[in-house]
DNA sequence: TCGTCGTGTAATGTATACAAAATACAGTGG
DNA sequence: CCACTGTATTTTGTATACATTACACGACGA
Protein backbone atom coordinates (compact mmCIF):
# COMPACT_ATOMS: atom_id res chain seq x y z
CA UNK A 1 0.00 0.00 0.00
CA UNK A 2 1.17 3.32 -0.66
CA UNK A 3 0.95 5.41 2.32
CA UNK A 4 0.52 9.20 1.63
CA UNK A 5 0.97 11.61 4.83
CA UNK A 6 -0.77 14.28 3.39
CA UNK A 7 0.19 18.05 4.19
CA UNK A 8 -1.74 19.59 6.54
CA UNK A 9 -2.92 22.55 3.43
CA UNK A 10 -4.47 19.22 1.57
CA UNK A 11 -6.38 18.04 4.34
CA UNK A 12 -7.78 21.65 4.68
CA UNK A 13 -8.04 21.71 0.77
CA UNK A 14 -10.72 18.60 1.22
CA UNK A 15 -12.34 20.18 4.13
CA UNK A 16 -12.81 23.40 2.86
CA UNK A 17 -14.18 21.75 -0.31
CA UNK A 18 -16.52 19.31 1.68
CA UNK A 19 -18.08 22.75 3.11
CA UNK A 20 -18.24 23.90 -0.24
CA UNK A 21 -20.33 20.84 -0.84
CA UNK A 22 -22.13 20.12 1.76
CA UNK A 23 -23.62 24.16 1.82
CA UNK A 24 -22.40 24.38 5.26
CA UNK A 25 -20.50 28.35 3.80
CA UNK A 26 -22.54 30.78 2.54
CA UNK A 27 -21.39 31.37 -1.70
CA UNK A 28 -19.81 34.60 -2.32
CA UNK A 29 -19.40 35.06 1.59
CA UNK A 30 -15.76 36.81 2.70
CA UNK A 31 -13.22 34.17 4.56
CA UNK A 32 -11.69 35.29 7.71
CA UNK A 33 -8.25 33.55 7.74
CA UNK A 34 -7.73 33.59 11.66
CA UNK A 35 -11.31 32.70 12.58
CA UNK A 36 -11.18 30.13 10.18
CA UNK A 37 -7.26 28.86 11.14
CA UNK A 38 -8.93 28.71 14.62
CA UNK A 39 -11.89 26.69 13.61
CA UNK A 40 -10.10 23.99 11.52
CA UNK A 41 -7.13 24.23 14.39
CA UNK A 42 -3.99 24.74 12.21
CA UNK A 43 -2.26 27.73 11.38
CA UNK A 44 -2.46 30.80 9.18
CA UNK A 45 -0.02 29.40 6.63
CA UNK A 46 -1.34 25.83 5.57
CA UNK A 47 -5.00 27.30 5.69
CA UNK A 48 -3.48 29.91 3.42
CA UNK A 49 -2.16 27.61 1.63
CA UNK A 50 -4.84 25.63 1.01
CA UNK A 51 -7.13 28.64 -0.25
CA UNK A 52 -4.74 29.57 -3.08
CA UNK A 53 -4.66 26.54 -4.24
CA UNK A 54 -8.29 26.44 -4.51
CA UNK A 55 -7.96 29.49 -5.91
CA UNK A 56 -5.59 27.97 -8.81
CA UNK A 57 -8.49 25.75 -9.28
CA UNK A 58 -10.76 28.32 -9.60
CA UNK A 59 -13.07 27.24 -6.81
CA UNK A 60 -12.56 30.33 -4.43
CA UNK A 61 -11.95 34.28 -5.29
CA UNK A 62 -9.38 36.35 -4.22
CA UNK A 63 -8.30 40.14 -4.02
CA UNK A 64 -4.99 41.32 -3.34
CA UNK A 65 -5.40 43.45 -0.41
CA UNK A 66 -9.00 41.83 0.40
CA UNK A 67 -8.31 38.14 1.09
CA UNK A 68 -10.80 35.49 -0.15
CA UNK A 69 -14.46 34.64 -0.60
CA UNK A 70 -16.34 31.77 -1.65
CA UNK A 71 -17.48 31.99 -5.55
CA UNK A 72 -21.30 32.64 -5.84
CA UNK A 73 -23.26 30.17 -7.07
CA UNK A 74 -24.63 31.66 -10.73
CA UNK A 75 -27.24 29.82 -12.75
CA UNK A 76 -25.54 31.34 -16.12
CA UNK A 77 -21.87 29.18 -14.88
CA UNK A 78 -24.01 26.14 -14.44
CA UNK A 79 -25.93 26.89 -17.94
CA UNK A 80 -22.98 27.53 -19.92
CA UNK A 81 -21.28 24.31 -17.98
CA UNK A 82 -23.27 21.70 -19.28
CA UNK A 83 -22.24 22.28 -23.15
CA UNK A 84 -18.66 22.16 -22.24
CA UNK A 85 -18.83 19.08 -20.13
CA UNK A 86 -21.03 16.74 -22.67
CA UNK A 87 -19.27 17.80 -25.52
CA UNK A 88 -15.88 16.65 -23.42
CA UNK A 89 -17.02 13.72 -22.76
CA UNK A 90 -18.66 13.08 -25.94
CA UNK A 91 -15.05 13.77 -27.36
CA UNK A 92 -14.05 10.95 -24.63
CA UNK A 93 -16.35 8.17 -25.71
CA UNK A 94 -15.04 9.53 -29.62
CA UNK A 95 -11.52 8.94 -28.94
CA UNK A 96 -12.59 5.28 -26.55
CA UNK A 97 -12.10 1.97 -28.53
CA UNK A 98 -15.39 0.99 -29.72
CA UNK A 99 -15.70 -2.53 -28.05
CA UNK A 100 -14.20 -1.38 -24.73
CA UNK A 101 -17.52 0.85 -25.03
CA UNK A 102 -19.57 -1.96 -25.69
CA UNK A 103 -17.97 -4.21 -22.70
CA UNK A 104 -17.89 -0.94 -20.05
CA UNK A 105 -21.80 -0.30 -21.05
CA UNK A 106 -23.16 -3.45 -19.85
CA UNK A 107 -21.39 -2.67 -16.45
CA UNK A 108 -22.91 0.62 -16.46
CA UNK A 109 -26.29 -0.76 -17.15
CA UNK A 110 -25.99 -2.73 -14.15
CA UNK A 111 -24.69 0.26 -12.06
CA UNK A 112 -27.52 2.52 -13.37
CA UNK A 113 -30.01 -0.16 -11.70
CA UNK A 114 -28.50 0.86 -8.57
CA UNK A 115 -29.66 4.32 -8.88
CA UNK A 116 -33.44 3.03 -8.87
CA UNK A 117 -32.66 1.75 -5.57
CA UNK A 118 -34.43 2.46 -2.73
CA UNK A 119 -33.89 6.05 -1.65
CA UNK A 120 -29.97 7.16 -0.25
CA UNK A 121 -28.22 10.14 1.41
CA UNK A 122 -27.76 12.42 -1.83
CA UNK A 123 -24.48 12.78 -0.89
CA UNK A 124 -24.32 8.86 -1.84
CA UNK A 125 -26.06 9.30 -5.01
CA UNK A 126 -23.68 11.63 -6.14
CA UNK A 127 -20.85 9.78 -5.09
CA UNK A 128 -22.29 7.52 -7.34
CA UNK A 129 -23.44 9.78 -10.01
CA UNK A 130 -19.47 10.18 -9.88
CA UNK A 131 -18.37 6.90 -10.15
CA UNK A 132 -20.85 5.96 -12.72
CA UNK A 133 -19.27 8.80 -15.31
CA UNK A 134 -15.49 8.30 -14.17
CA UNK A 135 -16.48 4.16 -15.18
CA UNK A 136 -17.70 5.49 -18.43
CA UNK A 137 -14.57 7.63 -19.21
CA UNK A 138 -12.49 4.78 -17.80
CA UNK A 139 -11.85 3.00 -21.21
CA UNK A 140 -10.53 6.27 -22.47
CA UNK A 141 -6.86 6.47 -23.25
CA UNK A 142 -6.41 10.41 -23.43
CA UNK A 143 -5.44 11.08 -19.87
CA UNK A 144 -5.29 14.70 -20.44
CA UNK A 145 -8.66 15.02 -21.45
CA UNK A 146 -9.78 12.99 -18.57
CA UNK A 147 -7.63 15.52 -16.13
CA UNK A 148 -9.69 18.60 -17.94
CA UNK A 149 -12.85 16.71 -17.19
CA UNK A 150 -12.16 16.37 -14.08
CA UNK A 151 -11.72 20.25 -13.49
CA UNK A 152 -14.65 21.15 -15.25
CA UNK A 153 -17.03 18.70 -12.78
CA UNK A 154 -15.05 20.10 -9.99
CA UNK A 155 -16.16 23.44 -10.59
CA UNK A 156 -20.08 21.66 -10.89
CA UNK A 157 -19.62 19.94 -7.60
CA UNK A 158 -20.31 23.54 -5.86
CA UNK A 159 -24.01 22.94 -6.64
CA UNK A 160 -23.95 19.62 -5.38
CA UNK A 161 -26.05 21.10 -1.97
CA UNK A 162 -28.41 22.64 -3.99
CA UNK A 163 -29.71 18.88 -4.83
CA UNK A 164 -32.30 17.63 -2.18
CA UNK A 165 -33.42 13.84 -2.01
CA UNK A 166 -36.27 14.19 -4.80
CA UNK A 167 -37.68 10.82 -6.17
CA UNK A 168 -38.83 12.42 -8.96
CA UNK A 169 -34.94 13.21 -9.73
CA UNK A 170 -33.78 9.94 -9.03
CA UNK A 171 -35.96 8.34 -11.17
CA UNK A 172 -35.19 10.49 -13.64
CA UNK A 173 -31.21 10.09 -13.34
CA UNK A 174 -31.50 6.46 -13.44
CA UNK A 175 -33.38 6.49 -16.81
CA UNK A 176 -31.17 8.67 -18.42
CA UNK A 177 -28.11 6.95 -17.33
CA UNK A 178 -29.42 3.88 -18.48
CA UNK A 179 -30.30 5.02 -22.18
CA UNK A 180 -26.59 6.04 -21.91
CA UNK A 181 -25.39 2.62 -21.14
CA UNK A 182 -27.98 0.66 -23.71
CA UNK A 183 -26.50 2.89 -26.36
CA UNK A 184 -22.70 1.73 -25.18
CA UNK A 185 -23.73 -1.80 -24.76
CA UNK A 186 -25.22 -1.00 -28.46
CA UNK A 187 -22.07 0.32 -30.11
CA UNK A 188 -24.41 3.26 -30.67
CA UNK A 189 -21.50 6.38 -29.58
CA UNK A 190 -23.56 8.90 -31.60
CA UNK A 191 -26.98 8.12 -29.33
CA UNK A 192 -25.01 7.94 -26.56
CA UNK A 193 -23.43 11.46 -26.86
CA UNK A 194 -26.91 12.85 -27.30
CA UNK A 195 -28.47 10.75 -23.99
CA UNK A 196 -25.07 12.23 -22.65
CA UNK A 197 -26.23 15.95 -23.64
CA UNK A 198 -29.83 15.38 -22.84
CA UNK A 199 -28.34 14.18 -18.98
CA UNK A 200 -26.58 16.99 -18.63
CA UNK A 201 -28.84 19.50 -19.64
CA UNK A 202 -31.47 18.03 -17.89
CA UNK A 203 -29.43 17.70 -14.86
CA UNK A 204 -28.45 21.78 -14.89
CA UNK A 205 -32.04 22.40 -15.40
CA UNK A 206 -33.24 20.13 -12.41
CA UNK A 207 -30.58 21.79 -10.57
CA UNK A 208 -31.99 25.43 -12.01
CA UNK A 209 -35.51 24.50 -10.75
CA UNK A 210 -34.61 23.41 -7.60
CA UNK A 211 -32.54 26.50 -6.96
CA UNK A 212 -34.75 29.72 -7.73
CA UNK A 213 -33.04 31.91 -4.96
CA UNK A 214 -29.65 31.31 -6.58
CA UNK A 215 -30.29 33.58 -9.32
CA UNK A 216 -27.22 35.36 -11.34
CA UNK B 1 -7.72 54.22 -14.57
CA UNK B 2 -7.91 50.70 -12.30
CA UNK B 3 -4.57 50.58 -10.33
CA UNK B 4 -4.11 46.60 -9.31
CA UNK B 5 -1.29 46.34 -6.76
CA UNK B 6 -0.32 43.12 -7.17
CA UNK B 7 0.74 41.28 -4.47
CA UNK B 8 4.20 39.61 -4.70
CA UNK B 9 3.14 35.99 -5.06
CA UNK B 10 1.08 37.08 -8.17
CA UNK B 11 4.60 38.41 -9.38
CA UNK B 12 6.24 35.89 -8.44
CA UNK B 13 4.24 33.95 -10.04
CA UNK B 14 4.24 35.65 -13.64
CA UNK B 15 8.02 35.01 -13.39
CA UNK B 16 8.21 31.70 -12.74
CA UNK B 17 5.67 31.32 -15.86
CA UNK B 18 8.11 33.42 -17.91
CA UNK B 19 11.07 31.21 -17.24
CA UNK B 20 8.71 28.30 -17.76
CA UNK B 21 7.83 29.23 -21.48
CA UNK B 22 11.50 30.52 -22.02
CA UNK B 23 13.33 27.72 -21.61
CA UNK B 24 15.28 29.23 -18.98
CA UNK B 25 14.60 26.55 -16.54
CA UNK B 26 14.45 22.51 -17.01
CA UNK B 27 11.53 20.65 -17.08
CA UNK B 28 11.39 17.86 -14.36
CA UNK B 29 13.69 19.79 -12.34
CA UNK B 30 13.36 20.56 -8.70
CA UNK B 31 13.03 23.42 -7.25
CA UNK B 32 14.99 24.95 -4.29
CA UNK B 33 12.65 27.10 -2.48
CA UNK B 34 15.51 28.81 -0.51
CA UNK B 35 17.65 29.68 -3.59
CA UNK B 36 14.89 30.44 -6.18
CA UNK B 37 13.63 32.52 -3.25
CA UNK B 38 17.00 34.60 -2.75
CA UNK B 39 17.42 34.73 -6.63
CA UNK B 40 13.71 36.54 -7.09
CA UNK B 41 14.71 38.70 -3.78
CA UNK B 42 11.72 37.62 -1.55
CA UNK B 43 11.22 35.36 0.81
CA UNK B 44 9.74 31.65 0.94
CA UNK B 45 6.07 32.33 1.98
CA UNK B 46 5.39 34.60 -1.69
CA UNK B 47 7.19 31.91 -3.30
CA UNK B 48 6.02 29.28 -2.07
CA UNK B 49 2.03 30.52 -2.43
CA UNK B 50 3.16 31.26 -6.01
CA UNK B 51 4.14 27.91 -6.34
CA UNK B 52 0.78 25.96 -4.74
CA UNK B 53 -1.13 28.90 -7.27
CA UNK B 54 0.79 26.76 -9.95
CA UNK B 55 0.17 23.57 -8.54
CA UNK B 56 -3.73 24.20 -8.31
CA UNK B 57 -3.78 25.55 -11.88
CA UNK B 58 -1.48 22.07 -13.31
CA UNK B 59 1.14 23.81 -14.00
CA UNK B 60 3.79 22.45 -11.37
CA UNK B 61 3.87 19.26 -9.63
CA UNK B 62 4.17 18.62 -5.69
CA UNK B 63 4.61 15.81 -3.85
CA UNK B 64 4.22 16.01 0.14
CA UNK B 65 7.71 16.48 1.75
CA UNK B 66 9.49 16.34 -1.57
CA UNK B 67 8.74 20.09 -2.51
CA UNK B 68 8.11 21.64 -5.85
CA UNK B 69 9.35 20.39 -9.23
CA UNK B 70 8.61 21.54 -13.09
CA UNK B 71 6.65 19.52 -14.98
CA UNK B 72 8.76 17.34 -17.59
CA UNK B 73 7.63 17.74 -21.23
CA UNK B 74 5.95 14.92 -22.68
CA UNK B 75 4.99 14.20 -26.10
CA UNK B 76 1.85 12.23 -25.11
CA UNK B 77 0.71 15.01 -23.43
CA UNK B 78 1.16 17.14 -26.55
CA UNK B 79 -0.63 14.72 -28.51
CA UNK B 80 -3.45 14.78 -26.25
CA UNK B 81 -4.47 18.14 -25.53
CA UNK B 82 -4.75 19.32 -29.32
CA UNK B 83 -7.56 17.38 -29.73
CA UNK B 84 -9.37 18.72 -26.46
CA UNK B 85 -8.28 22.46 -27.50
CA UNK B 86 -9.73 21.67 -31.05
CA UNK B 87 -13.12 20.65 -29.90
CA UNK B 88 -13.37 23.34 -27.34
CA UNK B 89 -12.63 25.89 -29.61
CA UNK B 90 -14.87 23.95 -32.55
CA UNK B 91 -17.87 23.90 -29.44
CA UNK B 92 -17.23 27.93 -28.90
CA UNK B 93 -17.61 28.56 -32.97
CA UNK B 94 -20.77 26.52 -32.82
CA UNK B 95 -22.01 28.51 -30.02
CA UNK B 96 -21.21 32.00 -31.38
CA UNK B 97 -23.55 33.85 -33.64
CA UNK B 98 -22.91 33.44 -37.11
CA UNK B 99 -23.33 36.76 -37.84
CA UNK B 100 -20.32 37.54 -35.49
CA UNK B 101 -18.31 35.22 -37.08
CA UNK B 102 -18.51 36.48 -40.34
CA UNK B 103 -17.30 39.88 -38.96
CA UNK B 104 -14.67 38.92 -36.98
CA UNK B 105 -13.68 36.49 -40.02
CA UNK B 106 -12.85 39.46 -41.71
CA UNK B 107 -10.53 40.82 -39.37
CA UNK B 108 -8.94 37.83 -38.51
CA UNK B 109 -8.08 37.46 -42.15
CA UNK B 110 -5.88 40.77 -41.77
CA UNK B 111 -4.37 39.37 -38.79
CA UNK B 112 -3.46 36.25 -40.18
CA UNK B 113 -1.60 38.74 -43.20
CA UNK B 114 0.72 39.84 -40.50
CA UNK B 115 1.94 36.18 -39.84
CA UNK B 116 3.46 36.19 -43.08
CA UNK B 117 5.21 39.54 -42.41
CA UNK B 118 9.60 39.98 -41.79
CA UNK B 119 10.79 37.60 -39.33
CA UNK B 120 9.64 38.47 -35.89
CA UNK B 121 11.01 37.00 -32.96
CA UNK B 122 9.43 33.63 -31.82
CA UNK B 123 8.08 35.29 -28.95
CA UNK B 124 6.29 38.00 -30.33
CA UNK B 125 4.68 35.47 -32.96
CA UNK B 126 3.44 33.10 -30.26
CA UNK B 127 1.94 36.37 -28.49
CA UNK B 128 0.08 36.66 -31.98
CA UNK B 129 -1.29 33.54 -32.11
CA UNK B 130 -2.88 33.90 -28.85
CA UNK B 131 -4.35 37.39 -29.69
CA UNK B 132 -5.39 35.69 -33.42
CA UNK B 133 -7.32 32.79 -30.83
CA UNK B 134 -8.17 34.83 -28.35
CA UNK B 135 -10.00 37.47 -31.11
CA UNK B 136 -12.03 34.47 -32.51
CA UNK B 137 -12.80 33.27 -29.58
CA UNK B 138 -14.30 37.09 -28.48
CA UNK B 139 -17.76 36.88 -29.85
CA UNK B 140 -18.61 33.54 -27.93
CA UNK B 141 -20.77 33.68 -25.12
CA UNK B 142 -20.12 31.22 -23.05
CA UNK B 143 -17.79 32.62 -20.83
CA UNK B 144 -17.14 29.34 -19.08
CA UNK B 145 -15.96 27.94 -22.28
CA UNK B 146 -13.34 30.38 -22.56
CA UNK B 147 -11.99 29.76 -19.21
CA UNK B 148 -11.41 26.37 -19.97
CA UNK B 149 -9.91 27.12 -23.37
CA UNK B 150 -7.53 29.13 -21.40
CA UNK B 151 -6.60 26.67 -19.58
CA UNK B 152 -5.37 23.98 -21.65
CA UNK B 153 -4.29 26.83 -23.98
CA UNK B 154 -1.57 27.77 -20.84
CA UNK B 155 -0.40 24.34 -20.24
CA UNK B 156 0.29 23.87 -23.98
CA UNK B 157 2.58 26.78 -23.82
CA UNK B 158 4.95 25.27 -21.61
CA UNK B 159 6.02 23.82 -24.89
CA UNK B 160 6.41 27.11 -26.78
CA UNK B 161 10.30 27.26 -25.85
CA UNK B 162 10.92 24.45 -28.46
CA UNK B 163 10.14 26.56 -31.38
CA UNK B 164 12.64 28.42 -32.96
CA UNK B 165 12.49 30.86 -35.69
CA UNK B 166 11.70 28.39 -38.57
CA UNK B 167 10.64 30.14 -41.98
CA UNK B 168 8.57 27.27 -43.09
CA UNK B 169 7.14 27.31 -39.80
CA UNK B 170 5.80 30.52 -39.70
CA UNK B 171 4.47 30.18 -43.50
CA UNK B 172 2.83 27.52 -42.46
CA UNK B 173 0.98 29.10 -39.81
CA UNK B 174 -0.47 31.93 -42.00
CA UNK B 175 -1.72 29.55 -44.26
CA UNK B 176 -3.94 27.51 -41.36
CA UNK B 177 -4.72 31.12 -40.05
CA UNK B 178 -5.72 32.68 -42.99
CA UNK B 179 -7.95 29.08 -44.31
CA UNK B 180 -9.65 29.25 -40.59
CA UNK B 181 -10.24 32.46 -41.19
CA UNK B 182 -11.70 32.45 -45.14
CA UNK B 183 -14.47 29.78 -43.74
CA UNK B 184 -15.55 32.05 -40.83
CA UNK B 185 -15.81 34.84 -43.01
CA UNK B 186 -17.98 32.51 -45.43
CA UNK B 187 -19.93 31.62 -42.73
CA UNK B 188 -18.75 27.87 -43.18
CA UNK B 189 -18.03 27.05 -39.70
CA UNK B 190 -17.93 23.22 -40.16
CA UNK B 191 -15.47 23.88 -42.80
CA UNK B 192 -13.66 26.39 -40.01
CA UNK B 193 -13.82 23.95 -37.27
CA UNK B 194 -12.00 21.23 -39.67
CA UNK B 195 -9.50 23.76 -39.85
CA UNK B 196 -9.05 24.49 -36.87
CA UNK B 197 -8.78 21.00 -35.85
CA UNK B 198 -5.52 20.78 -38.83
CA UNK B 199 -4.07 23.76 -37.25
CA UNK B 200 -3.45 22.46 -33.60
CA UNK B 201 -2.84 19.20 -35.33
CA UNK B 202 -0.16 20.63 -37.28
CA UNK B 203 1.09 22.70 -34.77
CA UNK B 204 1.84 20.03 -32.22
CA UNK B 205 3.22 18.05 -34.92
CA UNK B 206 5.63 20.26 -36.15
CA UNK B 207 6.65 20.58 -32.11
CA UNK B 208 7.25 16.71 -32.12
CA UNK B 209 9.50 17.52 -34.95
CA UNK B 210 11.43 19.96 -33.48
CA UNK B 211 11.82 18.34 -30.01
CA UNK B 212 12.72 14.96 -30.53
CA UNK B 213 15.19 14.79 -27.36
CA UNK B 214 11.88 15.67 -25.41
CA UNK B 215 10.55 12.03 -25.52
CA UNK B 216 7.47 11.10 -23.13
C1' DT C 1 31.82 -6.37 -1.57
C1' DC C 2 27.28 -5.58 -0.61
C1' DG C 3 23.56 -4.36 2.25
C1' DT C 4 21.82 -2.24 6.37
C1' DC C 5 21.64 0.82 9.94
C1' DG C 6 22.52 5.19 12.06
C1' DT C 7 23.82 9.79 12.12
C1' DG C 8 24.29 14.40 10.18
C1' DT C 9 22.83 17.70 6.99
C1' DA C 10 19.77 19.99 4.11
C1' DA C 11 15.38 20.57 2.62
C1' DT C 12 10.42 21.13 3.25
C1' DG C 13 6.21 22.05 6.25
C1' DT C 14 4.15 24.75 9.89
C1' DA C 15 3.82 28.29 13.32
C1' DT C 16 4.55 32.78 14.84
C1' DA C 17 5.88 37.63 14.46
C1' DC C 18 5.92 41.75 12.04
C1' DA C 19 4.48 45.17 8.31
C1' DA C 20 1.23 47.17 5.44
C1' DA C 21 -3.01 47.65 3.79
C1' DA C 22 -8.12 48.11 4.23
C1' DT C 23 -12.08 48.96 6.93
C1' DA C 24 -14.73 51.07 10.72
C1' DC C 25 -15.58 54.91 13.28
C1' DA C 26 -15.52 59.11 15.59
C1' DG C 27 -14.76 63.93 15.22
C1' DT C 28 -14.84 68.17 12.75
C1' DG C 29 -16.45 71.45 9.51
C1' DG C 30 -19.81 72.94 6.41
C1' DC D 1 -27.87 66.63 9.11
C1' DC D 2 -24.44 65.29 5.84
C1' DA D 3 -19.85 64.92 3.93
C1' DC D 4 -15.19 64.58 4.75
C1' DT D 5 -10.95 63.58 7.17
C1' DG D 6 -7.96 61.62 10.34
C1' DT D 7 -7.25 57.97 13.54
C1' DA D 8 -7.99 53.32 15.60
C1' DT D 9 -8.75 48.65 14.72
C1' DT D 10 -9.02 44.75 12.11
C1' DT D 11 -7.32 41.93 8.44
C1' DT D 12 -4.36 40.63 5.06
C1' DG D 13 0.49 40.05 3.17
C1' DT D 14 5.26 38.98 4.06
C1' DA D 15 9.22 37.68 6.72
C1' DT D 16 11.38 34.91 9.99
C1' DA D 17 11.82 31.15 13.31
C1' DC D 18 10.98 26.53 14.51
C1' DA D 19 9.76 21.51 13.73
C1' DT D 20 9.82 17.69 11.02
C1' DT D 21 10.81 15.08 7.21
C1' DA D 22 13.69 13.31 3.52
C1' DC D 23 18.29 12.52 1.76
C1' DA D 24 23.39 11.65 1.71
C1' DC D 25 27.07 9.47 3.57
C1' DG D 26 29.83 6.63 6.28
C1' DA D 27 30.37 2.87 9.73
C1' DC D 28 29.44 -1.66 10.84
C1' DG D 29 28.41 -6.46 10.05
C1' DA D 30 27.46 -10.38 7.18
Amino acid sequence: MVIKRSALRAQVREEILHRMRTGSVKPGEQINEVQLAAELGVSRTPLREALIALEGEGQIASESGRGFRFLPLSATELVELAPVLSTLEGLALDLSDIDDLRRIGAELQAMSDDFAEETVQHAILNQRDDSWHRHMLSVCPNQRLLVVIENVRATMHRYEALLVNDEQLIARRAEEHAAIATCLAEGDVEGAKEALAKNWAGGTQRLLEVAEPAAD
